[in-house]
RNA sequence: GCUGCUGUAGCUCAGUGGUAGAGCACUUCCUUGGUAAGGAAGAGGCCAUGGGUUCAAGUCCCAUCAGCAGCUCCA
């Protein structure tokens, strides 16, 4: 007999080899049936599996997985991948199984197969998938060792699993298998106990991917899936695409006018066009004040700035990749840096030059009248590098700036400091550029020329704690203003096993400490990720979720000893002594032009009255009124409002149809009877007609609504049930 | 950066190797209106760029640039 113990702590006995489906039988025949997997010890497993099996631990502590528990979803769309796989192998045969997981919500499979996949193959596959569902097949979990696994994936002739057994899974002496029907895939699972619990799915999309994620490796096709225990839930999701879709802030940018992107500029460098400046400039005046109140002091510093600083900082040998070409004072300038690159053995891609190559190099050296005679031929590769260092540190070379700390620092440094002017707060909206890969561009949320909502705090030991602590607040204070409150924060930490940090370790650990107390102090959902922290320090990232329930990574907060050591920065203490300040890096938005695309997307295009681009428009009833439309104009315009008249010669209808679709907040319609009175009549874009008014009344309405930043949106999200599922590890 | 798809009017998109199309927007004229589309006419194009095949290329081929999707990356 075996001890089970429930999560209500009552503990049963059942005989040998129970499954958590026996234990659910013995409850209740609906529970049974409700059962999809089972959670022993922290740990997902089938439902069907004989619970001894798990684990070690007595009594086995239990608990039921039904339809109601998000972990299930992951189960369930692990299984419909399964039956996925199953369906494109009998449609398709020879195809070769690469992984499968599951996703937040839904699934992929990787496929190596000759013929592309197309979505129009997608109704042929779903069918497949149906008729497999309904027979409701269990899967069945057995185990082989390695040396059978071996043979039974040869024999199957799924060579990648076979890879995949020899390089990837090394380590492991049995490896679990699944079977559906006819279908057999090595896999850890969990899985659902039949194919029937499938009741809700859908194929999304094709693309390319590659054999471990490597570019390197054979190209697969991967086709998405998604699965739900309902088809009420499914529809739920595919509404909750379409209306992402609809949100699309390069659509909405482009229809509204809000920003550009030109191919003769550039890739990824965005263009303000003036109603999206004027949310931008909005906001930022709006930080601006609340950061003068908080003892920020505004600094400006320019775009560019000597290689050799962020040499020195450690962003530029660090993130040469992701940064535009270095501008060179002399045309030989890239040619030398080439050339240093290409001697220096610790580059990624060195190669020992040949002489020949050597030779024509200095010929070209030569040519380009550059002064090589000390170059020694037959010398070491260290003193090559020295003279051709030598030379490059005489040139100008200047770098477009990738972040603005390295300014900031020589500010700092500009005159002495003394622990009475800690903390020292330097803020810039500064402009900073990244060379992004190509393919990662996407509008305003991903370019190549960034204004981050950037500041840098200098402060001593003491007192990081404190400006932590505020940072923090200032963010929750941002976010709220503009309606965002549902966000969670990521502590992301060093990873002891990598040496690509800089400092010491102590540093670490106490920087480390400082932002999970702080966190925890104050109450924040967060959760620590080890080994995602910047090179030069732990940082804190606000997870923001909008209206759709999707996640953004906006506002960032980071803790830096790396920085004030490199650039030996000071502040005498009160006991005369010399001391090292801590640095704090903070944007509470992020970037301007992402934080306005996320805000695009958040709103559908449809800004609060108080970032409205146009917040009203007059629509006079015809020509007649244009005169006194005007009037209303100026008289609202002296209140400080953003308004417009409609002079189009077109019925009030097409005129109200129009301000609709281009999401003006309010509109105020004159006609005769609004002349006579001198009054207006005001729509709300949401709410429809609210009548006639005094000018007045409408001006003081609209300015309280301004004034305390109101929020009305016309859209209800009602995605709750789909928030992002755990994702479960089902994979080998 | 890699792979695939795409690039035609300001926007959204049709277009079979043989004369460049539609709807919306725009301009003009008629219409002067009461809470989501009044009517008519007109203007608007180096079919992304550069090569090639062909008697003939928006259409077929190659390259480049850009956009989209996915992969990989993100200070």
């Amino acid at each position: 007999m075996i001890t089970v113990k429930l999560p209500d702590e009552t503990e049963k006995e059942y005989p040998e080899n129970s499954s958590a489906l026996d234990v659910a039988a013995s409850i209740g025949s609906r529970l049974a049936d409700a059962t999809v997997a089972a959670e022993i010890d922290g740990l997902i497993v089938d439902a069907m599996r004989p619970l001894e099996e798990v684990t070690e631990t007595r009594p086995i502590p239990l608990r039921l997985l039904t339809e109601r528990d998000p972990e299930a979803l992951g189960v369930l769309r692990h299984s419909c991948a399964h039956v996925m796989a199953r369906a494109v192998m009998k449609l398709y045969p020879g195809v070769n199984l690469a992984f499968g997981p599951t996703l937040g919500q839904g699934f992929y499979y990787d496929f190596d197969l000759e013929r592309p996949i197309s979505e129009d193959d997608f109704a042929r596959i779903e069918s497949e998938m149906k008729s497999i569902i309904k027979q409701k097949e269990p899967f069945e979990r057995f185990s082989l060792d390695r040396d059978e696994a071996l043979k039974f994936c040869d024999g199957m002739d799924q060579s990648l699993k076979v890879e995949h057994i020899e390089t990837g899974l090394a380590d492991h002496h049995t490896l679990s298998f699944y079977r559906q029907g006819e279908f057999v895939d090595l896999c850890r699972g969990p899985h659902i106990p039949d194919a029937g619990k499938i009741k809700a799915f859908k194929l999304l999309s094709v693309a390319g991917s590659y054999w471990k994620g490597d570019a390197q490796n054979r190209r697969l096709q991967r086709l998405y899936g998604t699965a739900w225990f309902s088809k009420k839930d499914l529809n739920k999701y595919l509404n909750q695409i379409e209306e992402a879709k609809r949100r699309d802030h390069r659509v909405l940018g482009k229809k509204l006018g809000l920003f550009t992107i030109s191919n003769d500029v550039g890739q990824g460098l965005c263009l303000w066009q003036p109603k999206g400046a004027i949310v931008r400039s909005l906001l930022e005046d709006f930080i601006k004040r609340e950061l003068l109140n908080r003892g920020y002091e505004p600094v400006y510093s320019p775009h560019i700035g000597r290689a050799k600083l962020y040499e020195m900082s450690g962003h530029f040998p660090y993130y040469r990749d992701s940064q535009f070409t270095p501008i060179f004072g002399h045309d030989g300038g890239q040619m030398i840096d080439f050339w240093i690159r290409k001697l220096d053995p610790k580059d990624e891609d060195y190669v020992e030059p040949s002489a020949d190559e050597e030779q024509k190099l200095l010929e070209a050296a030569a040519v380009m009248g550059i002064d090589l005679s000390a170059f020694p031929k037959s010398g070491s590769v260290e003193d090559k590098l020295q003279v051709l260092r030598k030379w490059q540190d005489q040139q100008e070379r200047y770098l477009l700036k990738p972040m603005n700390c390295p300014h900031h620092v020589q500010i700092y440094k500009s005159q002495p400091r003394s622990y009475r002017d800690l903390p020292v707060r330097l803020a810039e909206f500064g402009t900073v550029y990244r060379h992004e890969q190509s393919g990662e561009l996407n509008g305003m949320l991903r370019v190549r020329g960034l204004t981050q909502d950037d500041a840098h705090l200098f402060c001593t030991p003491d007192q990081v704690e404190e400006e932590f602590r505020s940072t923090l607040e200032l963010v929750q204070f941002v976010l709220k203003s503009v309606g965002l409150e549902d966000y969670r924060v990521v502590l992301s930490l060093r990873d002891p096993d990598s040496n690509k940090y800089v400092g010491s370790a102590e540093n670490w650990d106490r920087a480390e400490a400082t932002l999970r107390h702080v966190l925890t102090e104050a109450g924040f959902n967060f959760v620590e990720e080890p080994g995602e922290a910047a090179f030069y320090g732990p940082k804190a990232d606000f997870m923001v979720r909008d209206c759709l329930g999707r996640e953004w990574q906006l506002g960032t907060v980071q803790l830096d000893y790396n920085l004030p050591e490199r650039f030996e920065l000071e502040y005498i203490g009160s006991d005369n002594a010399a001391h090292r300040p801590v640095m704090i890096h903070r944007a509470p938005f992020g970037s301007m032009e992402r934080f306005v695309g996320m805000l695009i997307e958040h709103f559908a295009g449809a800004f609060p009255l108080w970032l409205a681009p146009e917040q009203v428009r007059i629509l006079p009833l015809s020509d007649k009124h244009l005169d006194y439309a005007k009037q209303v104009e100026s008289q609202f315009r002296s209140a400080g409002f953003r308004i417009t008249v409609d002079q189009h010669s077109a019925k009030v209808n097409a005129k109200i149809r129009q301000a609709q679709l281009d999401l003006i907040p309010y509109m105020v319609i004159v006609g005769a009877q609004e002349e006579a009175q001198g009054a207006v009549s005001l729509r709300d874009r949401i709410d429809g007609d609210l009548g006639e008014m005094p000018i007045d009344e409408a001006i003081s309405k609209l300015k309280k609504e301004v004034k305390e930043k109101i929020i009305r949106q016309s859209f209800e999200a009602d995605f709750s049930g789909i928030e992002a599922a755990s994702e479960v590890s089902n994979e080998y």
